[in-house]
DNA sequence: GGGTACCGATTGACGAGTCAATCAACTGTC
DNA sequence: GACAGTTGATTGACTCGTCAATCGGTACCC
């Protein structure tokens, strides 16, 4: 194998490495396999990360601190609340769409695993549901949202029914269309927002 | 070790299960650690179970098997639709109440990694889904619920609010007092069927 | 004595991480 | 512009611990 620059063959690895996670799952991973998928002998993958749980970590941290950049700038540059999170709602949906294997890792290793691992990715995940948080409180504050529910508790529900969507398009139990990933924004943000009652 | 009725070994060595996968997730423990909680020898394991994801796979099914039946129950007994929602949602919850290890482990290690097993379980979980989908659709049909969001999204809005709830209170994000319990049902319920917005 | 519960040492596979060797590209020197 | 020395990328065979599962056996009950 030709030299590269140690970026592009970084990258490389952290790309194969997405796709087999996805394909198998971290545990039933062998780091050989993302050897061979990567093109590249099984020491280079420790010439660049320290070890597997490294490699999964980079791949979470690298997405998920763009998704709290994302609700974070969702909440300072919209207006209504309303808006707020449908933009937070499009940011994650437009991961799925852009990058399917990306958000399945993150949700089925890492998401849901989180202690298995050290508390470090728990954290990271909790600022978000607390952005999240934030931006209803702010709703709440401005009288837009009711306030016999508690903000903490709503951006829960906002984030699992979110989560919960990713994880029926991944397992394939509901359509994912481009046009289904279209209109998901809007109805869960309505769903969440309006209730399912007629008015 | 004396001799036990079959059943109660069997059951014994199930609830030891439940206890360490919980504390240290499927991939992580050895049957050896099972057998050492049950207080049994590590033969035995394989006397009563095939597996080690044998010893899950029943584990879910016995608890998968009662959330189905109630959420079935609740859509035949129950008046509005609102109220059935209610009765599952009630379901789920105290599940966690009473046994929060072994809904720990069912979420963690079973529904988030459903594909890595057999197929088997994702079928069992998809047929929660189609119950729920089930309730709110007659919602729509009685003219109680709105029709221009799909059931089937609705249904899974509705169970991945509630199952990011458990994964709040399982891994500490959440207060989890028996009146936070208490008052989880509820605030779902309303928030999914009414919406955030003061109305 | 036949069947069932129970025991735990042993086996065999598997896979993460190591390491010594090789190789390709620079860097400076004359 | 060639040659030696240096650096760090690249290789893959090997080590070494781990663990699921097996198996040959004993104890007990009918």
């Amino acid at each position: 194998m030709a030299r590269e620059a140690a970026p592009e063959r970084r990258r490389q690895i952290l790309d194969a490495a997405v796709r087999v996670f996805a394909r198998q799952g971290f545990h039933s991973t062998r780091v050989a396999d993302i050897a061979d998928e990567a093109d590249v002998a099984y020491g280079l993958v420790y010439h660049y990360f320290s070890s597997k749980e490294n490699l999964l970590n980079e791949l979470f941290q690298e997405r998920w601190s763009l998704l709290l950049e994302a609700i974070d700038e969702a909440d300072r540059s919209s207006s209504t609340p309303q808006e707020k999170l449908a933009v937070a709602a499009g940011f994650i949906i437009d991961s799925y769409r852009y990058d399917p294997e990306l958000m399945k890792v993150i949700i089925v290793d890492v998401t849901r695993a989180a202690d298995s691992f050290g508390r470090t990715h728990l954290e990271q995940i909790n600022a978000a549901y607390t952005l999240i948080a934030k931006i209803v409180a702010e709703g709440q504050a401005e009288g837009v949202f009711r306030d016999d529910i508690d903000s903490r508790f709503a951006s829960m529900t906002f984030y699992g029914a979110i989560e919960q969507l990713l994880s029926g398009w991944i397992f394939g139990l509901i359509p994912a269309t481009d046009r289904d990933l279209d209109e998901a924004r809007g109805l869960v943000v309505r769903t969440i927002c309006e209730g399912l009652e007629k008015r």
